[in-house]
DNA sequence: CACGAAACGGAATGTCCCTTCCACTTGGAA
DNA sequence: TTCCAAGTGGAAGGGACATTCCGTTTCGTG
């Protein structure tokens, strides 16, 4: 799945490590949008080689992230394991959350602000089960009221995330307080209604509609 | 402090109400970020004489949404009268948001997603102290719990608003379950940390960070 | 109805970013 | 040490927008 084809040259290697890390800091306060131009400059390379080791931005992307987007999937599989539904989805919200708080661009590409790149769909399609199981687990129990769906849950994350990215400059931990509500909303909101419909989630988290 | 200058001739006249119709069409879907090439080409008119007309973009923001812009305003002093502050609160909220889920440039105007307009500051202005004095009210006589602060309203708002806007395009009303959810949240959240500082209001609405 | 001011359209210019391309440099195998 | 495939930097071309400018057209007054 992964053919790196022949293997790099000692200084390309280095670059690419260095594009990677130069990248990589630039998405965390900038968010995903960085031009090549930026990267390559930060980096103090020319912008071909930039091009030459990720033709494609998604390429970059999945170089950048996938080990914090393992990470992630860790913690959905941490909260499935966890006894108690409700502490399981509040404590796997909160650290994803924490993660996103730490890294702009990682937080743009979990919450669909951008065109979703493989990588990022697959994880999706790996926590998707494992919160719905929480969610229908927490539903049984009581602990959350009959008629919360999993999509809710995604709106929540959304919700929040939201509220990070408007307020990380001058509030960095305004978003706590965020949770804090939507959490509680969830407990107890009435959500009797129609349920939302099942490709929300997906619609959500591989959001088209860029700008 | 609004000169209009010598009047414009006929044909200008109408051709500044065509281009306002137009534009605002045009942002009611696609956002305040329509081009100025667009709008002249949808009004079938050249770029020329846009400019012309609203030399400064925020001019021709100030002129598409000022109406709109005080029929908020009158929502939030309605509410301010109301009797039963939560449900003043309630009812303010979801109306504006109504008005906002019909055009998506008068929510993001609204809600800060770009450079804020004179105009846009006033409203604000003039709504923080009712919806301050709504808060105000309900916490007191007990129906939303001690902690929630004004910020904590507005913070509903922008989170609710970011849903509709992620879903506008596949699920238009699941906004109205998102505000569900915040709205329980809020009644129900335990907010006894430190609040937010009060500039976070204004930073908030007033958001400088575009994209 | 003539004529000057007002208005008009859209070509031209500038900026920013994306992407390709190629003449030059360099690593490392022979 | 030589040599060439791999790697490099940045110029160049292209598209989207913003903004300006000016030759032409249109209004509406005298």
């Amino acid at each position: 799945m992964t053919d790196t084809g022949p293997p790099l040259r000692r200084d390309a290697q280095r670059n690419r490590q260095l594009l990677l890390r130069t990248a990589y800091e630039l998405m965390a306060t900038a968010g995903l949008d960085v031009s090549y131009e930026d990267i390559a400059r930060a980096a103090g390379t020319g912008m071909g080689t930039v091009y030459r080791r990720f033709p494609d931005r998604r390429d970059l992307l999945d170089a950048l992230f996938s080990e914090h987007i393992d990470t992630v999937i860790d913690l959905a599989e941490q909260a499935s394991r966890h006894d108690d539904a409700w502490a399981g989805l509040t404590w796997f919200l909160e650290r994803q959350l924490e993660i996103e708080s730490r890294s702009r661009g990682l937080g743009e590409l979990l919450r669909g602000r951008n065109q979703a790149t493989a990588l990022v769909r697959r994880a999706h399609e790996r926590m998707t089960p494992l919160v719905a199981g929480l969610i229908d687990r927490a539903v049984r129990s009581g602990q959350l009221p009959a008629g919360v769906t999993p999509a809710d849950f995604v709106t929540v994350h959304v919700m929040v995330g939201s509220v990070m990215d408007a307020s990380r400059d001058f509030a960095p931990q305004l978003w706590r307080r965020a949770l804090t509500v939507a959490l509680a909303g969830l407990r107890h909101a009435d959500l009797t209604g129609r349920p939302p419909d099942a490709t929300v989630i997906d619609r959500l988290y591989n959001n088209n509609h860029q700008r």
